[in-house]
DNA sequence: AATTGTTACGCATACGTATTCAAGCGCGGT
DNA sequence: ACCGCGCTTGAATACGTATGCGTAACAATT
């Protein structure tokens, strides 16, 4: 398609005419480590300033192969740590020279879509922000050679730079918790089955309760969202002894759960204690006050995409993994 | 930089060379548009498959001169609803052959970054998503030819086009709705100062209640945050005669009044009535029941990216102004 | 003054694709 | 048999920049 408009774009070679310098000087003077005696560069900036002149960034990839691109694809979810993840990792990566190319993963039909994209703009690297979706991704990233960071997600077979949190500790500071306030009856709401987040801190939860003796916590299937938290609640309330420690795959169910023992006249924290994941914001509100285990967010973020720059400048390193230690986050929910 | 690793990029040549045609052939075939037989298309497709050449949008972008990117800046904030706008603008925008460069924008130094970087890449149009920074991103856009979409905020000088709710009619009908549930008294607490939504249900709610015979309604300043409005609460209490209505800038300063006016016990919706705007996704909880006005976000996302690729296309449209009438969600808060 | 070492800069080319132009081809109409 | 037309295709070029290589300029050393 012709241009529409009359004006023309202005390259290094009008900087380069005008300054009566070539055009290889004018890219020199872009870049900072060039050799470059300061007088000209000087001079050259200052024409260019003149002009108006941007570097154009796409033929710069074009020749130099290195696009400076990261491909974030975040899944639906209305979690807010999500959003707090990518709102971290975007500043960080602005911190460097590259760019976000940002996008959002519907189900799963759009995914090839978007790989395709990733593909043909030459993502340098792709990170993954979501718990709970297909490796599709990361497995034909790798066969192109792209390296991935995935964060909150943990895979086997990783051929993946992987963040996460240390879901196993973190239960057994949720169970010691519960312990040492006396609840002695015990509670899982699970979040979606296909996340990996979930699937750790359930086994972890049953895990660590029955080395502490437990031998039949209530395991009531949720999908990470309020409601279904709310709705658990009346299914543990049909089962549980009192005092009970709730913990949930993550706040909002946990939010759910205070609201609906609210209306089941059920009293936190002396019949049931609840704890969840993730201290949403909404989490310390006098209402709520739901103790909760905190992930380290933007040390996870400014971790992710440190590994994820070595990967991308050293091919050869094989994917490692992270794991970042929960802060227990103790309000009134578990306070008797 | 060289190439680290070993492995060559597949080119369009190399597709060209093993499917005995040439080169523009190749480009032809990934073009649907351009004339080719079927014959060969098909060949030279499965060929391309088989040597996984993917074509290279960088280089396409260079002699196009359409890089197809759309840049996307987001300020700093919590509210739930501005990550609503940038996964529906996203997937919006994701239907199209175009990408999405995501920048966060964090205090104002950032904004030169930001800017530079938007110039150097190219991009073909610009989506600001926040209504309290400053309209230099929008001014300096115009000055280079760039077209600009603002959510969520009104500019006088509007060089942009711009999508926003009618707040007017959005606040005539959250004082209709007051009036009619029988509250006598009024107060507004507002969110930030700087903020063009709030501006304009501030002025609009004090106006439509002077046209209807109230002239001392309670003033409040919040900042779009919940402590604010839970703070805003006992200023207000310490004023208002009962019943009153509080309209809130946002929901989560809807939700604070609302907290705090239980620790008060102060009756909702007997003796205060809250409406607040954006129907977060809390507001429908059990202990809020906040009455919101509710942006149709959705349809909103596609009129914006709809007006934008508009001006995109055609560089001498004149910016225009959108306005969507909001739905008034009503919930317990008002149900007197 | 001659030599060496160092820095500054221009020339030419390459990056991978889209597109213009012209050529080749088959085909039907006069 | 000739011309003209539509359809395919290839050759050549351009997009805007980075960089290797060679040379010129200049400083430092003998």
């Amino acid at each position: 398609m012709p241009h529409t408009t009359a004006e023309k774009t202005i390259t290094s070679r009008d900087v380069a005419r005008l300054a009566g310098v070539s055009q290889s000087a004018v890219s020199r003077a872009f870049s900072p480590n060039s050799p470059l005696s300061d007088k000209t560069r000087a001079h050259i900036l200052q024409v260019a300033r003149e002009l108006g002149y941007k570097p154009n960034a796409i033929a710069r990839s074009l020749v130099s192969s290195q696009t400076r691109f990261i491909g974030i694809v975040k899944g639906a979810t209305n979690n807010p740590m999500f959003s707090e993840l990518l709102t971290a990792i975007t500043e960080e990566i602005q911190k460097t020279n590259y760019q976000v190319l940002y996008y959002e993963s519907g189900p799963d039909q759009t995914l090839d879509d978007i790989l395709e994209r990733i593909f043909q703009y030459r993502v340098e690297g792709v990170i993954l922000l979501y718990a709970n979706l297909s490796s599709r991704i990361t497995h034909n990233c790798r066969e192109l050679g792209i390296p991935v960071l995935q964060m909150q997600r943990y895979s086997t077979n990783a051929q993946a730079n992987v963040v996460l949190p240390d879901n196993e500790r973190g239960v057994a500071m949720a169970v010691d918790l519960f312990i040492r306030k006396g609840y002695r009856s015990f509670a899982y709401v699970a979040g979606e089955m296909n996340s990996s987040s979930n699937l750790e801190r359930q086994m972890g939860f049953l895990n660590h309760l029955r080395d502490c003796g437990v031998n039949d916590p209530i395991v009531v299937q949720g999908d990470y969202s309020y409601d279904s938290g709310y709705r658990a609640l009346q299914q543990i309330a049909a089962r549980a002894s009192y005092p009970c420690g709730i913990l949930c795959a993550n706040d909002l169910m946990g939010l759910g759960i205070i609201d609906a023992a609210k209306a089941s006249s059920l009293r936190i924290p002396q019949d049931i204690g609840v704890i969840g994941f993730d201290d949403n914001f909404m989490s310390s509100w006098p209402v709520y006050q739901l103790t909760s285990l905190k992930q380290p967010t933007v040390e996870m973020a400014k971790k992710g995409v440190e590994v994820l720059f070595q990967s991308i400048t050293d091919r050869t390193l094989q994917p490692t993994m992270y794991r970042y230690d929960f802060e227990l986050i103790e309000r009134n929910s578990t306070n008797r």
